[in-house]
Parts: structure tokens; sequence; C-alpha cells
DNA sequence: GGGTTAACATGAGTACACTCATCTTTGCGG
DNA sequence: CCGCAAAGATGAGTGTACTCATGTTAACCC
């Protein structure tokens, strides 16, 4: 069930071979650097936009160096993209420790889940764009994309991959291997894509699509035709 | 039917109030220009990548001073994306020209279409990612994003509603309305990403995707269900 | 053809993400 | 407590996309 998105506890141990350690002094002060410049950063890109923002200023708001910045931060993007992973980390987290959205019927439970992520991602819709769609793109010597970017895409796509499983355990719905997990996957990306352009009123129209998509989908999933 | 993709003819006359006039020295060289441009980066692109060629060197190959590139292309990206936008439009033209793919069944267009765009675009593999994905995102104050790019999305978007609204015409699928446009554009998309990370020769892995796919589909709405 | 103006070309200059050689601090073994 | 190695901080430096004040040229009018 959840084994894949559980396998990131591990991760923590790194340097130290699985020896127990006090947080150590080094260690909190750059967890403390870190979450400094997370700070000045968000702060920032909420004044100012991710692209106004200079990396100087985060720095500057950050009492810390220019260069020091890029010993936390490969790029400025990968600064942004911070918020992203940390997001879908807590909405994982929230799946896997509420009792309610978990027992829920499949399209109910994907309409709390994309509403849950897109609440707590709705400051940073501003780059949103800007980061998060990067994760499209393959990666290759000529493109200077970071890996982090494809790790989120993957990390989000072994989430829908256990949702998707346990409703084919619950015969929710057939069972629909990868393509599947593609398929909600890329709906997924079209809420989002939708949502970032919607301009009404608490985002209501992107809830009112969201809704009769995941109705719609659930129909037609009921009626077979899946055979290939 | 095709009259929203048509409206693209006239464009030409801007400057001159519909007063025809000969080419003029002036503005033949600035086509033979904007050509020479767009031919020293294609060249420096696939020999390089379009991240590793600078904008000084395009210039130095094209002759011409590396401001004068940027009174042609408001970005590097709206360079790339001329690219896109030419091979867009002889999509469409093709596709209004050859008389079997029109009347063909909805399916078998589609995949003709799509097989035919990717054919055209693979040389500009690498970049594309760079350059088309930013028309998922909207434009504001603080986003650097062009127009173009926006204008490329509605075009695309544009020619999806003329093939969906002949297909209901002929009765080959229900009235789906704006949601089928979006959703065929979305489908079109993953079909992009797949098909920018597949490694299988010939791309034969998108095209087996495609086929599965547009077959499903079509399964999926001769059965109804599609009532909201 | 000479004068005028708007379109266009130019390249030094600017802003900013990112690098790197050097300096500083921490943790550790003796 | 001392010396030392490794981790980390630093900021001047670099590369590059893009700007802008100034120069050049084409087109139009008389």
């Amino acid at each position: 069930m959840a084994t894949s998105t559980k396998r990131q506890a591990r991760k923590k141990s790194t340097s130290s071979r699985s020896t127990k350690k006090a947080p150590g002094k080094r260690a909190k002060s750059k967890e403390q650097t870190k979450a400094r410049i997370l700070k000045a950063a968000l702060v920032l890109f909420g004044k100012k936009g991710f692209y106004k923002t200079t990396t100087k200023e985060i720095s500057r708001k950050a009492k810390i160096a220019e260069g020091t910045l890029f010993n936390y931060f490969k790029t400025k993007e990968d600064l942004a993209l911070y918020f992203f992973e940390t997001e879908l980390q807590n909405c994982i987290e929230w799946y896997y420790k509420d009792d309610y959205v978990q027992a829920a019927p499949l399209p109910e439970k994907l309409f709390g889940i994309v509403q849950h992520y897109l609440d707590r991602v709705e400051p940073y819709q501003e780059f949103l764009g800007a980061v998060y769609l990067r994760a499209l793109q393959p990666r290759s010597k000529l493109n200077p994309l970071s890996l982090e970017v494809q790790e989120l895409r993957v990390r989000e796509l072994m989430f829908i991959r256990d949702i998707l499983e346990e409703a084919e355990e619950k015969e929710e719905i057939p069972p629909l291997g990868d393509f599947g997990v593609y398929a909600l996957g890329l709906g997924f990306l079209g809420v989002v894509t939708y949502w970032l352009h919607d301009r009404s009123e608490g985002k209501e129209n992107t809830m009112a699509l969201l809704d009769r998509a995941l109705t719609l989908a659930n129909n037609v999933l009921r009626q077979g035709g899946w055979e290939w």
C-alpha cells in the first residue's frame, strides 16, 4: 500500500553512519540558516513576486552572504521548489493520518486531496508554474534542470499510484496500471493549470470543474470498456 | 467550421493602412535579417543546444549587433518559440489541404495530426519543454512571460475546437463543448511530454500509447454516460 | 535632389544568477 | 588545551540575457 511513500522516512542520517547523535551545534545552525533563508524568500516572494526578488535581497534579509545561499540551494528555482516539496509531503502525511478521507469513495477522496493541496499551495501561486511545470521536461546534458524537480514529480506519481492501488483493491475501479497513474497525474496537472488561470471568487470554477470531471470519470469507469 | 483559424489570415498589413505596397527595400531586408537570425539560431541550437548557445553567438553568426537580435525577438525564448509557431501553422495548413485526413474518422485523424506535428517538431525536442510548457502559466505584472507564448496556446486550442466541432457535426462524438476542447488539449500535452521522455526506437512507445489511448477514448465516448 | 522624420542598427552598459578561491569556525583526537 | 582537517561562510568575480542612448539609413514630401 503506502510502501513507496513511506520510503522517504529514511533520509535524515546521511553523513553519520546510523550512529545516533545529538543534533550538534553545526547541524542546528544549518537548520536555522536554511529556515531563515526560506522565511526571507517567502516574505520577499510575497511582497515583490518570485521574478523581481533577487538572490541578493534574499541573502541580505537572511543575514548571510550571497554565496551562502547557493550552498543551501543549487538555484533560485530550487529554493522555490522547496515550498512545493514541503506541501506535497504535508499532503501525503495529511492523507495517511485522516481516516475519514482514506475511507471515502474514490471521487470524494480525490476531491479532498486536490482541495487540500491547492489550499496549501495557494500562497505560491505566482511561481508555481515557473517551478513546477519544469518537472515535465526531461533532463539531459544540455539542460540545466536540476534533479530535484524530477524527484518531486516522481514522488507525486508514487502517491497517485498508492491511491489507485488502494482503489483497485477495494474494487472501486478496474485495474488500470501505469496508464491510470499517468492519466490521473495528467488530470491533476490539468486541474492545477486551470486553477492557476481561474479568477473566480474562491476559485469556485476550478472546484466545479473538478467535481464534474470526477463524477464523469467515475461514471465512465463503471461502464466498462477498459479492456485493451 | 475553420473560421477561427482562418482569422489568422489578416495580420500582414499592420503599419500601412490597407494601401497595397510593393515589398520595399526596408521590409525586404527585415525579412532577410529575421530569416538569418532564425537560421543561425537553428544551426547553433542543433550544435550546442538551446541553453549553451548565447545570444551573442547567434548575433555574430547572423552578422548583426547583439542589440539588433532583441529588436526582432523580445527574448531568447521568444526566438525559440518562433519554430513552434511555424510548425503549428504548418500543421494547420497541412490538415486543411489534405482531403484524406479530413475525411478520416476522428481517432485516425487525431493520430495523423499528432504524428505529423511530432515529426516536424522533432528537431526542437531539446528546448520544446523550456519554451512550450510556459504557455500553461498565466501572465501577470510580476511575471516576465511574453504574450506570444499564450497566443500559441490559444491558436492550438482553436484548432482543436475546430476539429471537435467537425466531429460533432458528423455525429462521431456527442457534443462536448469547451470541456472537450480542454480535455483534448490536455491529452495532447500528455502525449507530447510522454514523447519528450520516450527513448524507444523511433518513439514507438509514444505511438503505441497514442493509438491505445485514442481507441480507448473512442470506445468510451460511444458508450454514453456523458450527460452532466 | 535636399531636408525631414521615423524606422532600424549598434555596442557599451546593466542587472542578476551563479562560481570559486580564500578565509573562518567547528568538532575531534591526542 | 592544542593542532588539524573538514565543513561552512564569504564576497569579489564571471557569464550572459537584455537595455538604452546614440548613430545610421530608408522613405516620403516639396
